[in-house]
DNA sequence: GGTGGGATTAGCT
DNA sequence: GCTAATCCCACCA
């Protein structure tokens, strides 16, 4: 009984947002994306944190965008569908996850740069190793390194896998006066364009 | 509190 | 070969 109620309860407070939602422009997604949660329902458990931070990466006059000169078998993600999984390999170390935004072919997608640590953050200490929760998620590797996601993540339909995004029943979009919007981090070309985003006041986004 | 270098590998040129 | 949408730690102040 009590195991059936819980799934309920979960069940009606994650909302999965529709294909639509995600095929809108990158920067208007970049900005959508904050406030929602990204989940990962690994072997190992659940962990869970909500966007604080992301950066549009986008096809026309972003040379540092991955898919900027065509198609490759790496960035082939970009590419697809939106609301997919862009998970790809940095450093020879570390993995950054993207959610892929617009039209099929259009080449643009968000990379999710920060997250306020929500579930399983015992599990996510374990990972990082480390019990400071403001070091669990505050930057792309480390996100992914708290939640598990390599590169089997890449390509997944992040509507209906383990790997899931969803909005809390009852959560507002965060509004434009909540937004901050500067130039993107770690970057070697296209530094002057203003296509980072992340929530006003977090103490969970990234240090450049 | 701030900085400099090392780790480590797939994918591109 | 060289680079990369990063992170961590040792070391200095």
């Amino acid at each position: 009984m009590i195991s059936s109620y819980t799934i309920l309860f979960t069940v009606s407070f994650e909302m999965v947002l529709p294909k639509r939602f995600y095929q809108k422009p990158t920067t208007e997604l970049a900005k959508a994306l904050l406030g929602l949660v990204l989940v990962h329902q690994s072997p190992e458990g659940y962990a869970s944190g909500i966007i604080v931070e992301t950066e549009a990466y986008l096809f026309k006059n972003d040379p540092a965008c991955h898919a900027a000169r065509g198609k490759t078998p790496r960035n082939t993600a970009m590419f697809g569908e939106a609301g997919y999984s862009y998970v790809y390999q940095i450093y020879g170390m570390y993995y950054c996850i993207n959610v892929v935004s617009g039209p099929v072919d259009f080449g643009e997608a968000v990379l999710i740069r920060a997250l306020k640590p929500l579930k399983g953050i015992e599990l996510m200490q374990q990972r990082r190793n480390t019990n400071k929760n403001k070091n669990l998620c505050s930057g792309p590797g480390k996100l992914c390194q708290a939640l598990a996601i390599n590169r089997s993540h890449n390509m997944l339909n992040l509507r209906s896998s383990d790997l899931k995004l969803y909005k809390r029943k009852g959560s507002q979009e965060v509004s434009h006066q909540d937004i901050v919007c500067t130039t993107r981090i770690g970057i070697n070309q296209g530094k002057e364009l203003p296509l980072r985003f992340y929530i006003k006041n977090s103490e969970y986004i990234s240090k450049p």
